[in-house]
RNA sequence: GCAGGGGUGGUCGAGUGGUUAAUGGCACCGGGCUGUAAACCCGGCGGGUUCACACCCUACGUAGGUUCGAAUCCUACCCCCUGCA
């Protein structure tokens, strides 16, 4: 088969940092990109109409295999033509392996070689899942960018503790090309476009697939974990791993000594980060792509993230505040609520104050990419980062 | 009027002689949340002094009393609820 599942240009760059185009099967992507996470086919508190629409205008978003697995099942998800059809999301769509759930249900999982046994935290029955099991869940669910399933240690992780999951996860990434590459050639995939459906792109119309590199703190690790996932071959790189408990400098160092020696022809990808600073700094050392629950998840929980910093909703101090949650925002809601109804909203339990301030959130997290994007184009970016920088990761005021 | 029940911290409500400034819930105040077991979790919550350990006040309707010691027992009074007149 001739073209890329995926295609990738870098149309701009300042030091580090580049402005590209990720061509997908369901559209064309502007990077740097923060694709909001939508675990159980929905991005809590959205509707997809806005997602869409101008304001926000997300292109992409992310799934989950391990909660799609569990509810609705494969069955429903075949049934009702994959995960796209099912939702009623029209644009791309990328789906984490499970591999993240390997971590974050510790206590409700057994590894070994073959894959994880896990006790469903929905119903605690006994489910099984392998890198097999998981391509073949995410062709089912004809996700656009699917995830190796991959071993997440914890970020504090020992060399010896990194270095088992880095391996395992080296050869699950072989498992999971050798086992999605068959479920294209048998067309399992639900997805499926016409090759070259968006217009002259090349692209074949089947899923993409990621690797995703390990080895948490330790440099030796993540370059070893680099090598042998490029070895494999993908359609684009993910760091795994970070943002799980270690120091934000280790973070950062990480980013920093990895993302330059990832392939400069494929798109690089951050999983789980992070917030508007991380987004800016990682960016700064060479990540294309993003996800990460907080704009969503504190959007529910109250916090709304700003140009001036966070502004926890439920403080008293906004109890009579007639200003919007962000004065430099645009977004639908900053044209049109108080902080102190949203406030009112947040202490007296209404689901609006989550769907608003949600809203808000991922306007902001996708209006600070927009302008991380103009900024390298325009060759600005330098003086942008600079004065984004420690603006945003604190309190308000 | 008689009989019975009851008045506890912002609120509801435990506690019926001794680690009781007083269990719990709610409310309130504050914090956390990074490939979502999360519209969730954690902490504080009478007042004062102290960085802190600690100490001092004031509190269980009101006023007395018994006792080494009372929200808890006794007396009187005030108020509320239920039933009978």
């Amino acid at each position: 088969m001739s073209g890329h599942a995926l295609g990738w240009e870098v149309v701009a760059s300042v030091g580090e940092a580049r402005a590209g185009l990720l061509r997908t099967r369901r559209g064309v992507i502007e990077t740097p990109v923060f694709m909001p996470v939508g675990t159980q086919a929905t991005v809590k508190g959205m509707r997809f109409d806005e997602l869409e629409a101008d304001e926000l205008d997300a292109r992409i978003i992310l799934g989950n295999t391990y909660h799609l697995w569990l509810r609705p099942g494969v069955e429903v998800l075949r049934a009702c033509g994959g995960l796209h059809r099912f939702a009623g999301w029209r644009r791309a769509l990328l789906t984490d392996s499970g591999g993240f759930q390997v971590f974050s249900l510790g206590a409700l999982r057994k590894i070994a070689e073959e894959g994880v046994a896990f006790r469903s935290h929905v119903d605690g029955s006994a489910r099984f899942l392998s890198p097999e099991v998981s391509m073949e869940v995410q062709a089912a669910l004809g996700s656009d960018i699917v995830m190796a399933f991959d071993e997440c240690a914890p970020g504090e992780a020992t060399q010896d503790e990194a270095r088992r999951a880095m391996e395992l996860t080296a050869r699950w990434a072989r498992r999971s090309r050798a086992r999605f590459d068959e479920l294209q050639r048998v067309g399992a995939d639900t997805g499926r476009v016409e090759a070259d459906a968006d217009g002259g792109g090349g692209l074949t119309g089947e899923q993409a697939l990621f690797g995703i590199v390990q080895g948490a703190s330790h440099t030796d690790l993540r370059r070893e974990s680099l090598a042998r996932t490029v070895e494999i071959g993908f359609d684009g790189y993910a760091i795994g791993g970070l943002s799980v408990g270690e120091e934000k400098s280790v973070m950062y160092r990480v980013v920093e000594e990895l993302a330059p020696e990832m392939p400069s022809d494929r798109p690089r990808y951050l999983m789980g980060v992070g917030t508007p600073a991380d987004l800016v700094e990682s960016v700064a050392r060479g990540i294309d792509m993003f996800d990460c629950v907080l704009p969503t998840r504190n959007g529910r929980t109250g916090q709304a993230y700003t140009s001036r910093g966070r502004l926890n909703i439920k403080n008293a101090r906004w109890t009579t505040d007639t200003r919007p949650l962000d004065e430099s925002c645009d977004c639908s809601v900053c044209r049109r609520h108080t902080r102190a109804y949203l406030r009112h909203l947040y202490m007296t339990g209404e689901m609006l104050a989550a769907i608003l301030i949600t809203h808000h959130n991922l306007a902001f997290f996708l209006d600070t990419m927009r302008r991380v994007r103009q900024a390298i184009r325009s060759g600005e970016f330098t003086r942008f980062r600079q004065e984004f920088i420690g603006r945003t990761d604190s309190g308000v005021e």
